[in-house]
RNA sequence: GGUCCAGUGGUGGAAUGGUAUACACGCAACACUUAAAAUGUUGUGCCCUCAAGGCAUGCGGGUUCGAGUCCCGCCUGGACCACCA
């Protein structure tokens, strides 16, 4: 009995792939395209995590299975390799961060190759190679000249520990995403990318695209789109007025008091008429101590003090009401300013509660009749004070003590209340986002240099080329000519203490000449955060060595877009949302050809530690891949990972469920020996053997490789159990299995006296009439209970099967003698009887 | 607090409304062996000495000839969001 080395034939196949350039994606083939995409890792210094290949594998198995099934596959691989933790280790070991970054890549490399997976090596890409970055700053002129990247002032999220600023979206529950360390306000001149203009866009793109649900709806939530209108209250005696947003302006007759954010600024104007300025001073200086933690954290009690003597005027009903300052109300959404409608608004509601404001419904809940009576509008308010007495009415219903929307529809009243509010020039309709503008600086060393530089002549005295200069005075494009702009070396990696990029000490490379008008000027210091490069990566994999477009038009359109693209839940917001809008940039700007870039969009569950922890190297419980090679092989490896559980959700390391697979892969290759060309192929295996080809063909489709992994298990159980085994189903089960035990399947393969690789082999068609059994264990029910199981043949009439079903002795025992109410025969499966 | 998802043997998990527990792991007995490992064979939800039978998919109801699957209410766990006006 020979044994399966796997130590010996891994390498010997991936080198073969290599040397026959099997898994190159041709771009002249007239194959239908498939570009497949999984997330390219950020190589950092501890090496792959047995999560890694995981989504590798299994995009690995769906590549292979389509280059069989005819496709023309562009499966490839790169580095996402700008980042903290490279750079923190320079820090620490004053090692530069480029030599740290090669080294990690090679390990990186040498240890996905190791796992066999299919990529096409030769259109790897790389984040930090000043090739590749060239066209990152390329991109990000093309977004300042088109006037979407903008300086600005304005208060950011900066981690104490990490001295970077952060986008509102790294910063989770309150702390620093990435440390986990406390996070403050601070104002800095950030530049910022205006990815709220996409806003609609980003929506509208949504429905042209194939997402798992999740995926989808986490876009549209952060999107966060609502229709409303903003509404101008004059402010009594002062001149002033306080714009609010509401989505429900048919509720304005209702609006009994108002709120200003803490950080309104309108709050500083009227300090003058306010009269009790010291409390609510020192509450503004209690809500701004609080971190965005625990604002949120103390939800349920809400606090807030009025502006005494500041009034308001409900221009609906020209009614006085009272200004408060409360911090349930957020400065960063909407205009900062609420209208309060308590009965109608649950926080409202508590608000009032508790602070004794006035409740004034003017929205009734529909009835069983759409006309009304005055008295029954009376009886029905009733009973809904009572209500709002508890709880606030916040459903739709119609309108009552509202004037001219008395009776209408809440629809109708937004609508006809939107139009009144503009002919009397008091409000607009506006449509509000919860998508912020995305904060693009970073005051680091290890990311792309922003290409431009700030010229005080020009600031002066030039109107500016393009939209981004006029906008942005004296900050002035690199010409295209002078990218990439280079990464100079310097000595130290540590942000200064006054919080700046360590390039702005290096007076050498800031002060430099400006491009317009050869004076002196000053480049931009900051760099551009991690999420810059992997904004694109997919474009440039299809023409990856181009040195005069980040990618040709005529690449671009055989390859895109990206048909399938799988990663984690935790890019499901953020990298797909960045990406999505700098990939319809490039397309409204000409440069791409798909709108949307990626076609469809799956995701896969975390892999564990045992005990249901994350693994984690503080933990020390993180499970290499490369023991796991060295002792089982790739091929194990890969195929216990698809085995362990449902793709999409999580589970947890178990090493010793990894031997029943190896144990799998030993009895495929033992049945080789026993493999015969006069072995007649009896009809039950020729039937198991089409039932697996549909079956594992069909959930590899659907990404249920668990559940491919056990037909062919019991495949392979079937034929091991056969002194002789058939050729031609045993060629079969090799084929099948080849796209998740590559290795071992191309081995047994040659064995056979195959000259050219498994790879290139069909994916096999099954025939249906095949499939179909001639008998089948019927199983008989007598009220909801099975009494007998008998075998009987497919062919059967129901007429003759009811005789004989009625004649079995145990039926005839249950019935005792009764007729049976009610005789069911469910074709193929089972009979149902009623007593 | 909201939204979504899940709860099935000792374990990971299978089941178009139609035989619950496929496929594995583990465990037990046996075979091979001086012995062990490896391998193979058989068994393995619970109650019952066997058989017959009964009971089991978080809990309680409902729909149905038939419910792990559909509906209603609850319990538990996880993920995401978190005062979005």
């Amino acid at each position: 009995m020979s044994i399966y080395s796997h130590k010996k034939i891994e390498k010997k196949w991936q080198k073969y792939w290599e040397e026959h350039e099997l898994f190159r994606a041709r771009d002249d083939s007239p194959k239908p395209k498939l570009y497949t995409l999984i997330e390219f890792p950020y190589p950092s210094g501890e090496g792959l995590h047995v999560g890694h290949p995981r989504p590798y594998t299994a995009m690995d198995i769906i590549s292979r299975k389509k280059r069989m099934d005819g496709y023309n596959v562009l499966y490839p691989i790169g580095w996402d390799a700008f980042g903290l933790p490279t750079e923190n280790y320079a820090i620490k070991t004053g090692q530069p961060p480029a030599k740290v970054t090669k080294k990690n890549i090679a390990n990186f490399t040498r240890q996905i190759k190791s796992l066999g997976i299919s990529f096409d090596w030769s259109r790897e890409v790389n984040t930090t190679d000043p090739a590749y970055y060239k066209w990152t700053q390329w991109i990000f002129l093309q977004l300042f000249k088109h006037g979407l990247a903008y300086k600005s002032k304005i208060a950011i999220n900066w981690c104490i520990n990490c001295k970077i600023g952060l986008a509102n979206e790294e910063v989770v529950g309150g702390v620093c995403e990435r440390c986990g360390g406390p996070v403050e306000k601070r104002l800095k001149d950030q530049w910022m990318l205006a990815i709220t203009k996409y806003a609609d866009k980003l929506l509208e793109g949504l429905k042209e695209v194939n997402y798992i649900p999740q995926a989808q709806t986490q876009q549209e939530n952060w999107i966060g789109r609502s229709e409303g209108a903003e509404i101008d209250f004059k402010i009594q005696g002062s001149g002033r007025n306080i714009r609010v947003f509401t989505t429900r302006p048919d509720t304005l007759f209702g609006a009994t008091y108002m709120v200003l954010a803490p950080e309104h600024e309108l709050v500083g104007q009227l300090s003058e008429s306010i009269s009790n300025l010291k409390d609510v001073e020192e509450y503004i200086a209690q809500a701004k101590r609080k971190s965005d933690l625990e604002r949120t954290e103390l939800q349920k009690e809400k606090t807030g003090v009025e502006l005494c003597d500041v009034r308001a005027i409900n221009p609906a009903n020209n009614e006085e009401i009272p200004v408060w300052v409360a911090d349930y109300v957020l400065g960063g959404y909407g205009t900062g300013a609420i209208m309060a409608v308590p009965a109608h608004d649950e926080r409202d509601w508590g608000f009032a509660k508790k602070y004794g404001l006035k409740i004034y419904p003017v929205v009734l809940p529909y009835g069983g009749s759409t006309t009304f009576g005055n008295s029954m509008v009376q009886v029905r308010k009733e009973v809904v004070n009572k209500i709002i007495d508890v709880q606030p009415f916040i459903r739709e219903g119609f309108n009552i003590e509202s004037k001219f929307l008395n009776g209408l529809k809440t629809a109708e009243a937004k609508i006809k209340m939107i139009q009144w509010l503009e002919k009397e020039k008091i409000g607009a309709c506006k449509i509000q986002y919860k998508l912020r503008d995305w904060v693009f600086s970073r005051q680091r060393y290890w990311g792309e240099p922003i290409p431009l530089v700030f010229c005080e002549a020009c600031a002066k005295f030039h109107k500016g080329e393009s939209v981004g200069e006029q906008t942005n005075p004296g900050w002035i494009p690199l010409p295209e000519s002078e990218l990439p702009l280079k990464l100079p070396a310097v000595k130290k990696y540590e942000p200064t203490d006054t919080g700046e990029s360590p390039l702005s000490a290096m007076s050498k490379w800031v002060n430099t000449k400006c491009p317009r008008c050869g004076g002196a000027a000053r480049r931009e210091t900051d760099t551009m955060p991690n999420w810059a490069g992997s904004s694109w990566y997919f474009l440039r994999y299809i023409d990856p060595r181009n040195d005069k477009e980040f990618a040709s038009m005529d690449a671009l359109k055989q390859w895109m877009p990206v048909d399938w693209y799988n990663g984690g839940m935790e890019h499901t917001v953020l990298h797909l949302l960045y990406s999505r809008f700098w990939n319809r940039f490039l397309f409204d700007i000409g440069a791409v050809p798909a709108r949307e870039p990626y076609k469809k969009r799956t995701s896969h569950g975390m892999i564990l530690a045992k005990g249901g922890e994350k693994m984690s190297k503080s933990k020390g419980n993180v499970v290499n891949p490369d023991d796991m090679v060295e002792q089982y092989g790739a091929d194990t490896l890969r195929t216990y990972i698809m085995f362990m559980g449902p793709f999409d959700q999580a589970v947890e390391w178990d090493p010793q469920s990894l031997v029943g697979v190896h144990r799998f892969l030993e009895r495929v290759w033992t049945t080789s020996e026993r493999v015969s060309n006069e072995a007649p192929c009896p009809k039950n295996i020729i039937r198991q053997e089409h039932q697996s080809i549909k079956k594992v063909g069909e959930e590899i489709e659907v990404m249920r490789f668990n559940t491919a992994v056990a037909h062919l298990m019991t495949f392979s159980n079937t034929l091991y159990k056969l002194e002789k085994v058939p050729r031609g189903a045993y060629k079969t089960l090799l084929v099948l299995l080849s796209p998740f035990a590559p290795h071992v399947c191309e081995e047994l393969w040659a064995m056979l006296g195959h000259k050219s690789s498994i790879t290139e082999e069909k994916w096999p068609a099954f025939d249906s009439a095949l499939l179909e059994e001639e008998t089948f264990e019927l199983v008989i029910q007598v009220n909801g209970k099975i009494r007998d199981k008998y075998i009987v043949s497919f062919g059967i009439t129901e007429e003759a099967l009811r005789a004989e079903v009625l004649k079995r002795p145990k039926v005839e025992a249950v019935l005792n003698g009764a007729k049976p109410q009610q005789f069911r025969y469910i074709s193929g499966k089972l009979v149902s009887i009623v007593a």
